[in-house]
Parts: C-alpha cells; structure tokens; sequence
DNA sequence: TCAGCTTTTGTTATCTTATATCGTAACGGC
DNA sequence: GCCGTTACGATATAAGATAACAAAAGCTGA
C-alpha cells in the first residue's frame, strides 16, 4: 500500500522538488504575465529559493542563500522581493515563525491555514473555507470590516509523531 | 440607548480602565496563590503596564515604561515577566504585531481569536468553539497532532469605520 | 539559625529580524 | 532620445529576542 493512505500528500518528502519548484516559478511568471509586472530575474530567483527550501524560510537564510550568486545582496533585496512575492501571492508569511513559505495554490486569491509541524519545521498549507467563513461571521457580528486574517496551528507532522 | 447595541463592550473605550485593571491583577493573584506559584513584584507590575496600555504593546513598550520606575530594567527583565505571564496564560502574545496584550479571562485554558484595529490598534479577543474545532478536525483528518493555534485577523474596528 | 538548594533578578553582550534613506540604474510609453 | 516610474545598490539603524553568567532572594529541612 502506499503510504499516502496514511500521510498525506503534502507531507510525503518524496515528491520531485524539482518539478515542483518549476511548476511554481512558471505559474508565478504566466500570473505576472496575465498581469503587467514584472517578474525580475532576482524576484524569480527569490522565489525559487524560497521553493528550494521547501518549507518555511527565514529572509536572512534566503539572503545568506542569495549572496552566494549575488554578492550585492543586503537585507532590502531580500525583503523587497518578499514584499512583492506576498503581495503578488506566491508567497505566504508564517508570523508564528517569521520565515516565508510558498504558496500552494497562487492566482486565486484564498486565505490559508498552515499546519507547522515543531520537529521537522514543515508547514502544510490548506485552504478551509470553514474557517475563514466563521471568522468573517464573527466579525460581521461584531461590526468589524476584515481585510486580513491569519491562522497557523503548530504540532507534529505524522512523519514526526513515530520518533 | 446605549451604545453597546451597535459596538460590543470590548470595542467601547468609555469603560473604567481602572477597575478593569484591578481586576486583571487581583484575578491573577488569586490564580498564583492556586497554583503555589509567585506574582512577584516584578511581574505584577509588568501585568499591570500590559493592562494599562489597554492594547497589545510591544516588549521594548513595556520596558520603556518600567524603566522609569525600575532602572535596572533590561531586555530579559522583560521577556522573562512576558514568558511568566504567558505561561500562566494572562497574557498572550499578538504574533502579527510582535505584540502583547492583556487575556480578558484567564484562569481557564483557552484558544483565542483576535480581532485586530489596523488604525487604533486595538484587539478584541474572542472565543469561539467553532473555528477551534474545525481547526482541530483538519488537523487530525490530517494526522497532525496539534499542540497550538494562533488565529488573528485584521481589518477596522467598528469605531475607526466611522473616520 | 543557618547551610544548601531553587527560583528570581541583575548585567552585559550578542543575535535575529526588519526598515529608513538616499542614490543609481533600468524600463517603458511617447 | 526624453521623462516619469519602477527596481536595485548601498549604508545605516531600528526593533525584537536570546545567551550566558553572576548575584540576590526565597524556601526547606537539619
Ligand atoms: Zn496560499
Ligand atoms: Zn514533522
Ligand atoms: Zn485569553
Ligand atoms: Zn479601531
């Protein structure tokens, strides 16, 4: 059987990274394509580390990362390509972690739930609209008009739970 | 009429800052004196200046203002009186703002949601089952073993609409 | 009481994360 | 080519958090 039955996709370490980092920096370039930006070498670069990584990334360990190939590099560079690639949507803030992961599922405007797993340091995004539609719920009740929200949830993967 | 029809208690500022102050520290008196543990000096008043300030206020805030009265206050003076009161679980920690901020009803373990002013700053903390539970039930269809959860939204209180 | 342990606080230094500012270069429409 | 806009380079600094070790204060049981 495969272990997918147990674990789920998204936690499965198997997978082609490579495949799925190109999947990710082409949907990036087709979005910034589809809408008149400018997806730079170093903006694509960012993103691609961020990939890399595959799991949440602190902008300091991208920098370090970046300054390999680019020795110009200093904390703007990082973070103004960060600000972009959030706003842009390709890629998501982990406030509990301070480290920046990509997104899923960019292109579609959503409001995720990451699953951040304390051992590994895995996160798993995924998309409840449950969620997000009771806390929209409890603001209308409230009368507050929401622009944002954030929630993370921290634990242990499945993978990490044998050891 | 009063106003309360329209904006819930929390958001209103017209309330006894005074009294809602005293209470917050008498309740977590009496929860230490259950828990055998110390509300020292130090610690107290630093739950007091997180009340005082009535919205989440940053640690370097917090150590401006007890410098005043402490002169050897330092970084870890701080930190080590947040990490107290956090554990204990009087204040929690806003993770979008670098923030704390003052546990509307401590003493019985809880899963907060925050709803957070983006022009006064203000939060509102908020309890709801629901979005807890739907958290919980991803989570373990997932077979991920939750140990935390953070949820924080943002957007514009009911009085900042007005402006 | 007071020796010995635990908890709390003092002190200094350092680390991590993020922004401000200003100047220069590249791009794109005309 | 000109010019407004956007992006990048470079330096400095702000803001948030922790490490490490010493000293003091509280507790506990001879
Ligand atoms: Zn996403
Ligand atoms: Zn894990
Ligand atoms: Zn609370
Ligand atoms: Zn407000």
């Amino acid at each position: 059987m495969s272990v997918s039955k147990t674990i789920p996709v998204a936690w499965q370490r198997t997978h082609d990274h490579g495949q799925c980092i190109a999947g990710a920096i082409d949907a990036a370039a087709r979005i910034c394509e589809s809408r008149g930006i400018r997806l730079t070498p170093l903006r694509r670069r960012v993103l691609e580390l961020v990939w890399e990584n595959h799991k949440p990334v602190g902008a300091y360990g991208l920098l370090d990362e970046l300054k390999r190939e680019h020795s110009s590099a200093a904390p703007p560079t990082i973070y103004r390509a960060l600000d972009f690639l959030m706003e842009q949507g390709f890629v998501h803030r982990i406030q509990s972690l301070n480290a920046y992961v990509g997104c899923n599922d960019p292109g579609h405007s959503h409001k995720g739930i990451f699953l951040i797993c304390n051992d590994c340091g895995d996160a798993l995004e995924i998309e409840d609209k449950g969620v997000a539609n009771t806390i929209d719920r409890f603001a209308s009740r409230l009368g507050f008009l929401l622009t944002s929200q954030s929630v993370e949830a921290a634990g242990l993967c499945p993978g990490c739970q044998e050891a």
